[in-house]
DNA sequence: CGGGTATTTGACGACTGTCAACGCCAGTGG
DNA sequence: CCACTGGCGTTGACAGTCGTCAAATACCCG
């Protein structure tokens, strides 16, 4: 398996020596998650290293070409996009398991962008080869119908949130999701999670100003709902945010993947 | 090929007589696009029948269990989340071709509701089959993911406009992209459509109400850049309105496949 | 200590929602 | 034929959520 050189990536990223996905806990989540254990090795020749990436460092911008796929093997990251140069929507926050890069025009520029909140390690696949993996292992293909069914249903989610509700409804909710993800990575101990994100990020998921957010913030503090400080989030009163949040655990399907 | 007899589905859908999707030009759009004309007959074998609802039926309703796939054959329909029981956030419109009902919770209640906007013709596969499907002819699993892919893009534009764009630009952009939509299904003449929307439906898929999407539609016709009168709409000036909604055609992928 | 970033708070204004009324039109029934 | 009704579109007045601007505070790190 050759390596990927730099030549085929944007500039600093770093890559790591290459260990095998099987030996991590993320494959069992990812994209792989389905196929025997005794085919494993074929799927992986499909794998072209993984990349380290520092905090705050674009993994690809809207417009760039980029033809790979991705699983986060570690480390939090931002996908949005980018209005009017200035402002931005995230569209979802990639958590170590999760699985990005595929779109609509697989030759054609980036939609998005992705950038590391913390320190990153991912993954690569050439995008050319989805088709050959779709077509050697069908366990993949229900897979990805499965991890694609499941990211729409997020992003509509948040649609309904940006859309239909106000800003207290809409914090509660974000914060509840991110506390059930990290829930399911094992990060959460008595109801409190570290969150690396500024409230400026919080802002651009939910579609508020990051002073509004500040004050929003507040509410459900003076409210004993949460506590979030140094970036870690407390949940106070989880059944009080639920109603609030309008938030559904068993719709989510967040119980059964991450 | 067994028909599907009532007692499967929702009162009120009214089968229709079993025509072959091969003969429908929906069906270089949709699922089966990229099976060779050879093995066509091996893949209908899965389709379960056609279904005409009426207008403003409910094909299904969030929390129904409904463990079918669908593509529309014809006619208008919209695919919602309902709120506080009021409320409602249309995700998305459907058109001749699209494809829906995909969800991660395979048999678990839909998370969504899709309603009839016009007389409409739908054409149901039973989910359970799916992973045959993508096992028999990967050209299905290939195509999936692409439409996956552009549904999630589709539902991602609409995020960034709900959470980052004002009224005029969100109904600027939720125009143009019906307009294209509808461009590509040859029914617009002469830069204008025929559009089976209530203003009220607009105000539901970008986020506002009724009255602001009144007033906001009387801004655009003020300043020349649209009419909407009797549920036809004119463009009169596509480039003016594509720079105000930020509307990017070619990333939009609508260029390809509807 | 100094500079930069993130958070917090207040005052003000704008965009959008709410409420209400009116007009138009099609369908309905007397 | 005409009054009546309901749905939809239109408009105005007003209110509220949220954005903008500004400044102060806190915090991190060299």
């Amino acid at each position: 398996m050759d390596d990927m050189t730099s030549r085929e990536l944007p500039p600093n990223q770093r890559p790591l020596p290459h260990t095998p996905c099987t030996e991590c806990w993320v494959r069992q989540l990812a994209l792989f998650g389905g196929v025997p254990p005794e085919r494993l090795s074929d799927t992986q020749r499909y794998r072209r290293g993984q990349f380290l990436l520092a905090p705050r460092q674009h993994l690809y911008r809207s417009g760039e070409r980029h033809p790979y796929l991705y699983s986060l093997h570690d480390g939090w990251a931002i996908l949005y996009h980018a209005v009017e140069g200035r402002k931005r929507q995230i569209i979802r926050f990639l958590l170590p398991g999760d699985f990005f890069g595929l779109q609509a025009a697989c030759d054609g520029p980036m939609s998005h962008s992705v950038q590391a909140v913390t320190e990153a390690v991912v993954c690569a696949f050439p995008r050319d080869h989805l088709d050959a993996m779709l077509r050697d292992a069908p366990e993949i293909a229900s897979r990805l119908a499965a991890i694609s069914a499941r990211d729409m249903q997020e992003c509509q989610h948040h649609l309904v949130g940006t859309g239909r509700k106000r800003a207290i409804e809409r914090l509660a909710y974000l914060l509840l999701e991110l506390y059930h993800r990290c829930r399911l990575r094992g990060r959460v101990e008595a109801n409190s999670v570290q969150l690396p994100l500024a409230q400026e990020d919080l802002a651009d998921a939910v579609g508020l100003t990051t002073v509004h957010v500040n004050r929003t913030l507040r509410e459900l503090r003076e409210r004993g709902l949460i506590r979030y400080h140094d970036r870690r989030l407390v949940i106070l009163d989880e059944p009080a945010l639920t109603e609030i949040a309008q938030f559904d655990e068993t719709a989510s399907s967040l119980a059964t993947m991450p």
